[in-house]
DNA sequence: CTGGAATATGGAATCGATTTCACATCACAG
DNA sequence: CTGTGATGTGAAATCGATTCCATATTCCAG
């Protein structure tokens, strides 16, 4: 690899002279400009980004912690963040911790040596301890998809949006309706999107029962496991509409219910939450709320940026829209 | 930010052995030992990795080029990698391309100048210009998804898996197959997989129907336009039985299929390539070849790891296993 | 008790860029 | 013709680490 030095040579100029005519600045007369250009262009010449961060302090590179890659969500959210970061210059890293708490730790650390100009968090559970680490951080931070106190996010408004499917669900005559859960460690989808079916149940009066309240993984399976729990309960009482808290859930309980010989949307009722491309395709097609997801990844990578350039240094919240999607499975 | 030459005063020490301590060689007491551990644990010290890279010419960073990453096949893959390489001290630098062919050559040469030690292609199509860039290239490299002449790749049994799913619609007793394929532009997917279903219905003396085979893009609504065409050619002939190289493609076709009213398997047999988890889902489910895309991306990492460390440094081509899976869509 | 190996430490060069500063030349206004 | 601002160039410091080499001390074998 050729370096400043061999180009300096060549083009019998100094190594500031190229400097210059690499980065445009200063004053350098035609003739060397030539020069230095020619011997660029023979050679190959790529400047090393790692002298230069080292010098000017600046990397080019935003560090992106991620949960899981391979799921549509965050699949969609790095699309957004890469494609918006990219027309500024800006490369990403990526750190994907599949969902272990500690490795979350570890990466802060790791993209802190790497003196990246930025980090993204995607973020699903959020331990004390990462909290605590992210207040020590001194880097242009931001999280996705949870609000954590203190630190800028971009969060969808879980509450407000389970609380309308939730309504709707009512609007449409349902009286007796079963809730799939997650564990209430996600804020975001497991605390919030519960405590506002709840809320939701009690602002119409209606009943709460416990066997249709149940809780679930984030897979699919895991959402026909939960619905047999419902149906199975010593009662024999089974709700008419089932609302699950992300599309994966709901699929699975459709399954469970399909295999029960029952037929969606007459003898029961179901919502998911997430719009996932597999909402579209199952039959029948899911009714769920649609999160714009690509859009919050390019809303967040904007955020970064102003931080970087020292706009808007301060915390800020931003709750992203969403849209009830009416399909066919209520 | 601390830099080692703060510990080095902290600690009353000169930064060698500072350096010593960190790196853990040459010989340090314990007494200056303990020194240098204080004083990086109060001040919170962590090595610049822009200034090491610098020095030793090694940036334990990967760069992985991608065509799009919002897409299961790809986002499985990254997966693999991720994982792999983070056994190792490994991290992953992000260039997503979104399917434009000079993004490919810009990133591939802004990765080069981030010096990575190695590079990662998942490649789509696969332009001569690109592959002109590749062989300048002088760090390791490997290609997922696609062959390139000399250059080391993995890749799919792509015209073994189309002929063995051909031969397998052949053997339920169609002999009216219909294909749905993309450009052949994109070698793997395009070129092979349409090679293959040719010469497997040649092999079976079945006749090809021009009407019968037709070319979409990747997409859903694609596949849905591609079947429509195939069933209003003019001589009102249609096939029992629909090979779609993608299973989005296969499932806009079944979408047509259902809203023209003919039952799947009944009427007429379909079936996918790729085993997205889409196929799982729809009804009926979709008769596909399954890829292990994730086991590729870890094959991948491994095999530029080894590069890396001066191992197997030929070239080297490998094609990955897949099976048939059997649903009920045929 | 002496010489070589093992232990311990630091000075200084180095990696490849940017940037500050000093200096040289030139043009032109007054 | 002289002073001043614009133009052009390079030497040297700098960023934050690693590493080679020199040097100092200690230890033990012969």
């Amino acid at each position: 690899m050729a370096t400043i030095k061999d180009i300096a040579e060549i083009a019998k100029v100094s190594r500031t002279t190229v400097s210059r005519v690499i980065n445009d600045t200063g004053y350098v007369s035609d003739d060397a400009r030539e020069r230095v250009l020619q011997a660029i262009k023979r050679t190959g010449y790529i400047p090393s980004e790692y002298a230069k961060s080292l010098r000017t302090k600046q990397t080019k590179v935003i560090g992106v912690i991620l949960p899981k890659i391979s799921t549509e969500t965050v699949s969609r959210m790095v699309s957004g963040i890469t494609e918006e970061l990219s027309h500024y210059g800006y490369q990403v890293l990526l750190a994907n911790t599949n969902l272990d708490p500690v490795l979350e730790i570890d990466y802060l650390k790791l993209l802190k040596a790497r003196q990246v100009d930025g980090i993204i968090l995607v973020a699903t559970n959020v331990s004390d301890a990462l909290i605590k680490e992210i207040h020590k951080l001194t880097i242009p931070f931001a999280v996705l998809g949870q609000e954590i106190p203190g630190v800028t996010s971009i969060h969808y408004d879980d509450y407000q949006a389970a609380y309308d499917i939730t309504r709707h669900v009512i609007k449409k005559g349902h009286t007796s309706i079963g809730f799939i859960g997650v564990p209430e460690a996600d804020q975001a989808v497991g605390y919030e999107r519960k405590r506002a079916f709840i809320q939701a149940m009690r602002d119409h009066a209606l009943p709460l029962n416990e066997h249709w309240i149940q809780e679930a993984k984030f897979d699919i399976d895991s959402g026909n496991e939960a619905i047999k729990r419902m149906f199975e309960s010593r009662d024999k009482l089974a709700p008419t509409a089932v609302i699950a808290v992300t599309d994966r859930l709901a699929i699975g309980a459709m399954q469970y219910l399909k295999e029960r010989g029952l037929s969606i949307p007459h003898d029961i009722g179901i919502t998911g939450m997430g719009n996932s491309e597999l909402s579209r395709y199952v039959t029948p097609p899911l009714t769920t709320i649609h999160y714009h997801y690509k859009t919050a990844g390019e809303e967040v990578a904007r955020i970064i940026l102003d931080k970087i350039d020292g706009k808007n240094n301060d915390e800020k919240k931003s709750a992203l829209s969403y849209r009830l999607i009416e399909r066919d499975s209520l």
